[in-house]
DNA sequence: CGCGCAACGGCAACTTCCTGCCACACTGAC
DNA sequence: GTCAGTGTGGCAGGAAGTTGCCGTTGCGCG
């Protein structure tokens, strides 16, 4: 294959698409962590039919994105239609890697949009992929990682809208009946979720994610 | 004037500037509030060169506008060329009044875009000028409330960097060279500023007018 | 200089939050 | 039924955060 897309810098998610959609339909091996969904790589609803037996795709996220319902509905549909999705534990750039030959990487956000650098370097490549597989072995699949998570998802919308209200312990958890020992254990793995490691980081996670 | 706008529901902010733009050129008396500057009637970077004396524009938002440089200086900007610009101690729904006739009100997030509700009515921006005046009343002139903000403002930025890290108060005073009780003093300031009372609330708000 | 003023930061008392421990209730397996 | 496993919530002790108080420091002004 050619130098079809040489090293360079993209300015925006949409010309990002625009340039390296064809890039994605032929791959036949296509790696990618993300923060969360609000990305083109995840947000199109396109849940390709079903995949050639010879297409692997690995996807990797945070734990944060299994707290909004519809993003964890996703994430199965996606489980379901043969992509591995895997969990991870460690913050990780978004970075794409098809074939083991293109990379992309978010770079800086400039104003709104964020830009990306595209590599079409196998040694740029494999480098990337050793340290994408590392953080890849010590994540956890969907389905395991997910088991115990349901009910965390089904109680997090109330969570948050508690929390973000500004409201004491005491008060939410009697708002969602709960006691205040079981409502705090919410919180608490609510933060573990987001990465968080104070209330005032969980806010803003929670608010990136868009959850609140 | 004829009814150039009827009442309706307009989808997006693009839409509505590109709706009403003209009636914002033509009116002599403009009132909005707003959360933030990251709306279509506050973001356009196009500080009119200066007013006529019979247009008289007032702008209202929530002190956390200024916790943000840029958006502070921009709302200086407009408080040189001639518009009023006052800072208003109570949450306020998105909203403009043109000429005691029109009126548009934020409505609900569909998705990644605001819905707006226009209407054409005197009946309607009378009821809605009242309310508004009456939040105007409370509300301080910029100049007076800034002063004392300014340092505050110089701040900002590092300790949402702390907060946003999730450091505890003890290092991160350290790292901004800062006594704890001072750096409380701060963070406490920081969360009156975005009308938060509790630091997950903070947080949301913080990351809400993009300060983090 | 002395004086007033405002910011700083240590201290202390208080509130809020965090977590380990444990008794209790519920559920499913046997 | 017993039993183990799991979730709950009270309690307690400690960590983190909040606030008033006050002595100290630095700065400008008369």
């Amino acid at each position: 294959m050619s130098t079809v897309v040489p090293n360079q810098i993209v300015r925006s998610e949409e010309a990002l698409f625009a340039r390296t959609a064809h890039l994605f339909a032929a791959a036949s091996e296509v790696s990618c962590a993300a923060d969360d969904l609000n990305t083109w790589a995840t947000s199109k609803p396109r849940p390709r039919p079903q995949l050639h037996g010879d297409k692997r795709i690995r996807k990797m996220f945070r734990p944060g994105v299994l707290l909004d319902p519809r993003s964890a509905a996703h994430l199965h549909e996606l489980d379901q239609v043969g992509v591995d999705v895997r969990i991870s534990p460690d913050e990780i750039n978004e970075t794409i890697i098809l074939d083991r030959r293109i990379v992309i990487l978010a770079g800086e956000l400039v104003g709104a949009t964020r830009e990306f650098r595209v590599f079409d370097s196998s040694d740029v490549a494999r480098s990337v992929s050793t340290l994408y597989d590392a953080a890849w072995r010590v994540a956890s699949p969907l389905r395991t990682y997910d088991r115990s998570f349901a009910e965390l998802r089904a109680l997090a919308p109330r969570l948050l809208e508690v929390l973000a209200s500004g409201s004491k312990d005491e008060t939410a958890a009697r708002e969602l009946n709960l006691g205040v020992r079981t409502y705090r254990r919410r919180v608490a793995e609510l933060m573990t979720a987001l990465g968080a490691s104070s209330r005032f980081q969980a806010g803003v996670r929670a608010r990136e994610l868009g959850l609140v």
